[in-house]
DNA sequence: CATGAATGAGGTTTCATTCAT
DNA sequence: TATGAATGAAACCTCATTCAT
């Protein structure tokens, strides 16, 4: 063998052995990731304590900061993960040719659906976010970051309404207003849901009310 | 003066007293109640702490324990006072006589608006509520008063639905459903309007966000 | 009606006025003192809180500073009365005449009866004094006293021995030694009471373990 | 080195590691017990403070309790011990074969001394147990043990008794009355020299004044 | 004189976070 | 890398005490 396939050999079995590393990490921060969540929805980013998490990640709490600065670091994270996704989608869509507004609105409630599926926890928790507003160590920087992907997202929804009115096949409405019904509506339902199935866990409402909920709307928005 | 009169007169110097007393006590539970709505709100019910809530009522820590039991106490009281508030309000509006299901629908309106007047910070730690679930200490009366409530609330609202639906001037959806529809709709906007007060604090969509969402939701419901 | 006579009557009612101010101060205090020592004796001295003395009192805590200083002087004030009474009936007995020390000793029974009678809650204060020790206000002047009243009390005792010794009556033990005996019996027996009374409030052994206890204590110290 | 070899000598770090900590954690406890019990005798149970506590521990309080639960957990964790400790040391008296009631009630004196060197705060703590009574919070279980042993160790030492009276070699009173004068004497001297030894902290008179005390009571409670 | 109300001081307990192993 | 252990800081709550009425 020659002395650059050794090389080769081992410089590719070092490749492995950091790239597994890598890959271990990374499961490691789902895992916290996914105990975060779900602690953090049940109890409120106050509520929920670093060894609440630590257990459902079946780690040890001192593990947690290893792969986050603190708590509030993981709480951001999963909320801008979430925010940055819905932005995305909502963005993807916008940017999706040859759909008309009608079909647009109709394409939304499938977005939302996604975005509640993607993960309803985070999605959750980003409409309990004011919840946890007036944490005391919450940067400034994330703060406006998260203002910075909600007005984005808004936006974009109601840019679908400017469009369907411009041409004249929407109701003349207020495109702001009626993004803001909208998506204070998914957020509404959301929610409700969420308390429902805390309440009685059999749940699972949620797609149909989501679907109601955008016939009616949709019903009402487009012009005869 | 006579005996009867002097008697007559430090009874009611006494009973001025007592009164006296009893008024400035009740101000004082007045104060303290408002003072950890505002603070309930903004920082959830862990993140809230009873110095806040102290400082915001201009009073000593301890003093709030002269008139609430514990932290929980206070907050219990103010979400069950809502949601006694909101029960019975939605069950006013179902004893109306001499309105039809329209009409009924139509004063839904009015009626969450009021509530929403009533106490805009106590809804919205309503809908809230599940945030603070997993409350280690929430007595098990609370919660199920609260479920009470809130099954209640969602029935009466069902109610006006049924019976639309059964004169043929509601399109045929299912009751429950649809209600679930109009209260999320409400409690979304409601926590919306929330976030984007507290980001932006000019204010004062509410009103007209409402009356856009009722009037597509109504538009679409009544049958031409 | 003479002036003087006008006068005397005025004073007299006064007097009267006074006295009875003076009489009901004293109830008062009473009151107080029986509540305080039932109190302490069930929950020691920190465990007892003035909201419990004045509940016992029927009366309200502020109430209770006008007639004591403060917590502490008031279980002091307990405490010493009992010390002093107990080194007062132990002295008399001491100091009658034409007793010999058997007759003394067998007095001393019926003396340890009597105290126990006067207030027994005091006297187990007393036995439990240690419990309060380290109260970090205890006063310097307060222990020493304690300690001489103690001191004196058990001097009494010994002497009885002494002169039994001396007169060749009892069997020659160290005094000192015995007298430890005979009152660390009869705290004992006390305590013991008390513990039985609590975890079952029968009650009512103490006399005939007392008994028992000089019998036996007797019948071993005097020579045949 | 074979590879089984390796990880023998792996595990056996391993073992030693948990070991270690095993050892290391058990030492903790028992400076904390050892730290609680002297501050609980010397202050009483509401009289002494975690704070107390760890400072004599020279630990932080958030350290006690990693290691108890609460304050009461501490407290009934030496109650208990010392209670379960008397109770088989009596039993264990009782149950010798080939004693005699006089053998045996001579002995007894040997176990009380055993019993006050093994432990002699947690000892005092269970005499002065009374004082602590009415805690809030002394769970039914707890209080229940107590009864159990108390009432346990009394019945032991009666029926060394009954024995000797059935015997007659006893004079012939009742068991149980003998039992309370010897426990309830036992309870006073050890008090009594607490107390003592707080005054004067010179020492050590227990081991004569209960030599005295027996000598005494069986020389009565012996039929000539 | 009696008391309702208020509070400062302090006690118990929790928890995010660090550190040695 | 993972964690058991430790702790400072802070939260909840109690209570002795004061004060205005």
């Amino acid at each position: 063998m020659l002395r650059e396939e050794k090389i080769g050999l081992i410089q590719s079995a070092i490749m492995g052995v950091v790239e597994r590393r890598e890959r271990e990490k990374d499961i490691r921060r789902k895992q916290i990731l996914a105990a975060a969540e779900k602690v953090f929805v049940a109890k409120g980013f106050s509520g929920a304590t670093m060894e609440d998490i630590a257990q459902e990640a079946e780690l040890s709490p001192a593990t947690l900061y290893l792969y986050f600065k603190n708590k509030e670091e993981l709480y951001t994270y999963l909320n801008l993960r979430m925010l940055r996704y819905v932005s995305a989608k909502l963005e993807h869509l916008q940017k999706r040719d040859g759909l008309s507004p009608e079909q647009k609105l109709e394409a939304l409630k499938g977005v939302f659906y996604n975005i509640y599926k993607f993960d309803p926890l985070s999605l959750i928790n980003i409409f309990h976010f004011q919840a946890s507003n007036g944490l005391k160590n919450l940067s400034p920087e994330l703060l406006s970051e998260i203002q910075l992907f909600s007005a984005k997202s808004l936006r974009m929804i109601a840019k679908i309404f400017e469009e369907g009115i411009a041409q004249g096949v929407f109701i003349d409405r207020h495109p702001t207003a009626l993004a803001d019904v909208v998506w204070s509506t998914f957020g509404g339902i959301v929610l409700w849901e969420e308390s429902k199935t805390k309440l009685n866990p059999r749940k699972k409402y949620l797609k149909k009310t989501l679907d109601l909920a955008f016939e009616v709307f949709l019903n009402s928005v487009k012009k005869k």
